[in-house]
DNA sequence: GTAATTAGGA
């Protein structure tokens, strides 16, 4: 490289400084300032600064300040500011600098200390100044620095403007973030796309999209923050659209692309989908980072395939502990809990420290293997040992766990003295275990009590309602029913996809939308045919329905999984798996059908519920019916 | 003869 040969002749023409000659001229500054930028390790850049030292030129303008920039970038921060307080005449780029490397290293009040220093040596900050201090700094400091910039006239510049919409948008308050977009003097795709994000992040995707729609020009970054914004926003399948429209533009997706659209087919159960990302980035030079590697062994674990996210897994050079949780979360998810917790001892044996998330996903698996004294051993562990303060999901696990196994009132203890606030979802699981267990008295003693405290919410009357049907308390039933259509609840509907030839077909309860509606309801009926013939009757699901006429009662009992099976018994080859995901958790009636369809058909039936995977083998389902 | 703003894995 001609850098390099340049920087070693120089140093070897180099002779000591005591024998310096007249007729010696040290290289240009301008071939240094170059040799500076292109340095790539500390070593070089060390080997520089020695140089500049020997030749006296380390007062150097210029070169000093370049010198403390590279040092920054190359993640030596402590070099910089050591630099810094060596540099006698530091004026407004000095500054600006050390401000923006510990901005960029989150070092925000060092970096406002650095501006106050700045001041009080009587050097005057600019626009350059602003933006790097604002650039992700906290909200109350990012207010008062809008205030100054006004103050010194620098609120208009386009980096200072865009910085602040960052801010505000960021910080949830849309409308200022707004304000200062609408009034920018001019609009550029930086500071469109950082509005965009400020819409995506707060939920207003649609908002998003309309900006977005608008742009006559977009890079890699807009298209990532706009897929994003609908993955994250739980609409995965308009993700996946919006990168097809992507890939036909003239923008190349990049590592964070991946990343969003791995985590919307890991969202949507998209296997064949993923699986196409998986040789795209394989065949486009984008290299299985940690990152990427994490996203595909949660994206396959998702959907269904844990063979090939264990092969990611293994072919991961290097392995933080987002990578592990992500494989010890997959396991578990699949009921995999014996491989779940074999693997946290490996984790354990390369002394990886745990996270809150490790727990999740071994407190899991010990649920779905139902080891109660186990579970107790690793929740106790978790502070004891760990020093992890368990979060509401741990006792979420923990409540799911001694539910499941029948340890009700001690479920109930848990929850009642934990020393955070419970929530719905946590009171939820609670009540499911009192259905499965058919404890009505514990069920309404908590319905009262989340009614006293204002904590119920539909999802409570729901599983109230059946536990009343599970007792066979109609009465109960009908009384739940009248005091949901009172406050004007609402069930959230249930809803199931499947993915046929890279498309991701979705199903309602009851769904006639699907253009192949009349072919599915077909299949529907020939498949009750199969289930008499097996002397199977249908378990009657009492909850919540409207029953005025014939037809409409018919079709909301079709629940969406059923629906989803039946497409996929009629569009893909037989002898295929066919997986499903659903939304809420799978009824009792939808996982006794599963199995049987599966015996019946000799297919492998895949169902992705709320809570874990279930596999549907020649009649019996991997979770031994303990879910 | 120097500098700044937008995206990211469980």
């Amino acid at each position: 490289m001609s850098s390099i040969s340049l920087f070693t002749t120089a140093q070897i023409v180099t002779p000591p400084r005591t024998t310096i000659k007249q007729n010696y001229h040290p290289p240009p500054t301008d071939k240094l300032a170059f040799l500076i930028d292109k340095s790539k390790t500390i070593r070089e850049l060390l080997q520089i600064h020695a140089f500049l030292l020997r030749h006296g030129m380390e007062n150097h303008p210029v070169l000093n300040f370049k010198l403390q920039r590279s040092y920054s970038s190359l993640g030596h921060l402590q070099h910089s500011t050591t630099l810094f307080r060596q540099t006698e005449t530091r004026n407004v780029y000095f500054y600006t600098t050390i401000i923006h490397s510990h901005t960029i290293s989150g070092l925000h009040s060092e970096a406002l200390a650095y501006y106050i220093q700045m001041l009080s040596e009587y050097v005057e900050p600019n626009a350059f100044t602003f933006s790097a201090l604002l650039k992700g700094c906290p909200f109350e400091s990012g207010k008062s620095l809008h205030c100054q910039a006004i103050k010194l006239g620098f609120d208009l510049d386009t980096y200072v403007r865009t910085a602040l919409v960052d801010i505000y948008a960021r910080h949830c308050d849309v409308i200022s973030a707004r304000k200062l977009f609408d009034t920018m003097p001019e609009r550029t795709l930086v500071s469109l796309t950082a509005m965009i994000t400020g819409y995506a992040k707060n939920g207003n995707v649609d908002e998003a999209r309309a900006l977005f729609n608008g742009l006559d020009e977009r890079d890699v970054v807009c298209w990532n923050v706009m897929i994003d914004g609908y993955t994250q926003y739980g609409r995965p399948n308009e993700a996946l659209d919006l990168f097809r429209h992507m890939l036909l533009s003239k923008v190349k997706p990049n590592e964070v692309t991946m990343l969003s659209i791995l985590s919307a087919c890991g969202q949507l159960g998209a296997l064949e989908s993923g699986q196409w990302v998986h040789s795209y980035m394989q065949n486009n030079g984008i290299s299985i980072s940690v990152l990427v590697g994490t996203a595909l062994i949660d994206m396959y674990s998702k959907c269904g395939s844990l063979e090939e996210a264990r092969m990611v897994f293994d072919g991961m050079k290097f392995k933080d502990v987002v990578a592990w949780n992500s494989m010890i979360v997959g396991y578990a998810m699949h009921g995999f809990s014996q491989e779940a917790l074999e693997l946290f001892k490996d984790m354990r044996r390369k002394f990886l420290q745990p996270t809150d998330i490790t727990f999740i996903g071994i407190l899991n698996a010990c649920a779905h293997a139902g080891l109660v004294s186990e579970g107790w051993g690793f929740f106790r562990s978790m502070e004891d040992e760990f020093g992890i303060d368990p979060k509401i999901e741990h006792y979420g696990c923990m409540v799911n766990l001694l539910g499941r196994a029948g340890h009700l009132e001690e479920a109930y203890e848990l929850i009642k003295n934990m020393s955070i606030d419970s929530d719905p979802v946590l009171w939820g699981t609670l009540l499911g275990a009192c259905r499965l267990h058919g404890n009505l008295n514990l069920g309404e003693e908590i319905v009262k009590f989340l009614v006293e405290h204002d904590l119920a919410n539909s999802g409570t009357f729901v599983l109230l309602s059946n536990i009343y049907a599970a007792t066979g308390n109609w009465d109960g039933v009908a009384r739940v029913r009248a005091k949901m259509k009172e406050t004007g609840l609402q069930k959230e509907p249930g809803c199931s996809s499947i993915e046929v030839n890279n498309k991701v077909h979705e199903f309602l309860a009851g769904d006639l939308n699907h253009p192949k509606s009349e072919k599915i309801y077909k299949m529907i009926d020939e498949m009750n045919e199969w289930l008499k013939a097996q002397g199977y009757s249908p378990m009657t699901d009492t909850v919540l329905h409207d029953i005025e006429d014939a037809e409409k009662e018919r079709s909301l009992e079709v629940h969406s999984e059923k629906l989803a099976i039946a497409f996929g018994l009629i569009s893909t080859k037989s002898g295929r798996t066919i997986k499903v995901v659903k939304n809420l958790r799978i009824c009792m009636d939808c996982h006794n059908v599963a199995k049987l369809i599966s015996k019946i058909t000799g297919r492998k039936i895949v169902v992705r519920d709320r809570n874990r995977f279930h596999h549907f083998v020649d009649g019996l389902c991997s979770c031994g019916d303990y879910w």
